[in-house]
Order: structure tokens, then sequence, then C-alpha cells
DNA sequence: TTCAAACACTACTTAAAGGTAGAATTTAAA
DNA sequence: TTTAAATTCTACCTTTAAGTAGTGTTTGAA
């Protein structure tokens, strides 16, 4: 039961920018130290944050990455959408297809709420709130 | 954010089961072409199943498979740990390691309720809880 | 006692995720 | 204007999960 390494990875960068300051420029080469991700697979996933429009980039001498938007707006799903996170998996875990409104399991409400809490993370946390002050 | 397919095939191979009457025999065949799973890749989450305790088989002309414990005491958990998904992983999907009882981020105590709910599922939800009437 | 119907075992193939390598491009300091 | 430091692009390699193939073993009805 768990997020795809690329995911968590992602989360752990874009986290890591924000408390060290947001529009400071960081090296490729200092996350992937600082965080322990291999340098060729984080480049890869700096990329995709970048197209995803969560992380600004600016290259050559002097260049690096940072977050210029507004940490009030985004949010960790988006990040998970930026790398391709499959958020709105439409099955449960236990689904057969063979269930809907009129027939439902027992696990059917726990499972919800389950699901609702994690959903309620990934949709309500933007990067303001992870500021560990 | 979800379990590997194996995992899910189990759940649902159990829970076919245990809806069409526990104690009947089901045969591989039978169960892959009522759920739609591969019937070598079903016969292999069987035999984990069997080893772990959960199903019972008999071999030969009118074998086939059952339940012959109490459903009352086999968890989902327990379905999940024979086919070897790993329940109790230790660090959060946000987790650098670096966080510990003194330093927390915003995200924790929301994390552990979702955590919480899942793991609530998985121990404490028995087959005979699955069961619809 | 035969033999077909069932599960079990071993080995392989395919697809997807994770990870690596190297060259190309951009930029600004020297 | 050179050059080193940075991101980006394309292609490949490795590992793991998913799925397939074939053979062996067990069992009970005929
Ligand atoms: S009833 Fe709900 S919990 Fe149960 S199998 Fe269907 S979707 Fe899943
Ligand atoms: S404080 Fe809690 S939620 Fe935040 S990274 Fe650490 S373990 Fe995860």
């Amino acid at each position: 039961m768990k997020l795809n390494t690329t995911s968590q990875y992602a989360i752990r960068i874009v986290t890591f920018i924000v408390q060290n300051g947001a529009n400071n420029k960081y090296t490729a080469k200092d996350i992937s130290e600082k965080l322990s991700i291999p340098y060729k697979y984080m480049t890869k996933i700096m990329t995709l944050l970048v197209d995803g429009g969560i992380i600004s980039s600016s290259r050559g001498r002097e260049g690096g990455y940072s977050i210029e938007k507004e940490l009030a707006i985004i949010k960790i799903g988006d990040i998970l959408e930026a790398v391709k996170e499959n958020l709105h998996q439409e099955k449960c875990v236990i689904g057969n297809g063979s269930c809907n409104k009129r027939e439902k399991c027992i696990l059917h409400d726990k499972w919800i709420t389950a699901k609702k809490a994690m959903q309620e993370i990934f949709e309500n946390t933007t990067l303001e709130d992870m500021i560990i002050r």
C-alpha cells in the first residue's frame, strides 16, 4: 500500500525546496546529494515537475531550480499529478466491478473513509501548509 | 496509491469463495473464469493462499479449493500477509527519515489518521464480516 | 486398474518501474 | 569570446511484477 518511488521522491524534493526557502536556487547536484536520490533519476523527475508547472528552472551557469508560484496554491495532489501518479483510481481494491449503489459489501463505508482521508491530504494540503517553522 | 495486483486478486478470490459458500469446493478453472483472472497466474496465488493457511485444497478428481477455518478468525490482513504484501511500511510517504517525535510536519496527524483507517480495515475485518446476506 | 480431472512445481517470457550513460543545449562569469 | 557549470534530451540497462508454458503428482469415478 504505497505511492510509487517517483512520487515519493517528488514530494520529498518539493518539500526540501519549500523548507529551505522556495525562492532560492538549488542545483540538481545539491538536491540529489542532500536527499540521497540518484542524480540522473532525480533530474528526470525535475523535468516532470518543471513541465507540470510546480518547479521553475533556469539553465546555464548560476542556474538551478526554485519555486516561484505562491506556495498556498500548490497542492500535494498537483505534485503527484505532475509525475503522473494515478490519483483517481475508480475501482476499490476489493472491487470486482459487480458492486454498485444498491449492493455494497460491509467494507464499503470503512473503505470510503480511508480513501477520503488520503484524498483529503492530497487535495487540501498546500506547500504553504508544509513549512515547519 | 494501491495494493499490487496479486493482493487485489487474492482478496477478490477469497471474497468470491466466502460469498458463494466457504465450505463448497471450487476448481481453479471455475474461479479464474468467474473472476476473469488468468488461470496460471491464479493457481500461483492459490498456492500462496494454501501455504498461508487461508485456503484448503484437495487434489485429484473432485478436488478443488475451499475454506474450512472459522470465517470469523481470518482477517483481510492475513490474506495480504499470505501473498507477501508489505503491510507494515515504516516510513511515511513523505518521510525523509529526518522527522521524529520532536519534529513533525503538519501532515503528520492527517497522515496517521489515513494510515490507521487503512490498517483498521486490514486488521479488524474478518471474512465473516464480508458476507453480503 | 485405468485414466481423466484436478492441484503443484519449475522454468520461462513480457511489461513496467527504477535507474544509468552520454551528448546537447543554455547561460553567465572570467 | 571562451569555458565551465548548469539543465535537458535521447537512449539504454537492470530489477521486479505480471503473466505464460509445460510437466509432474494426486485422486476418485468408471
Ligand atoms: S461495496 Fe464498496 S468496498 Fe465493497 S467491493 Fe464494492 S466498492 Fe469495494
Ligand atoms: S512528520 Fe510524519 S507525516 Fe511528516 S514526513 Fe515525518 S512521518 Fe511523514
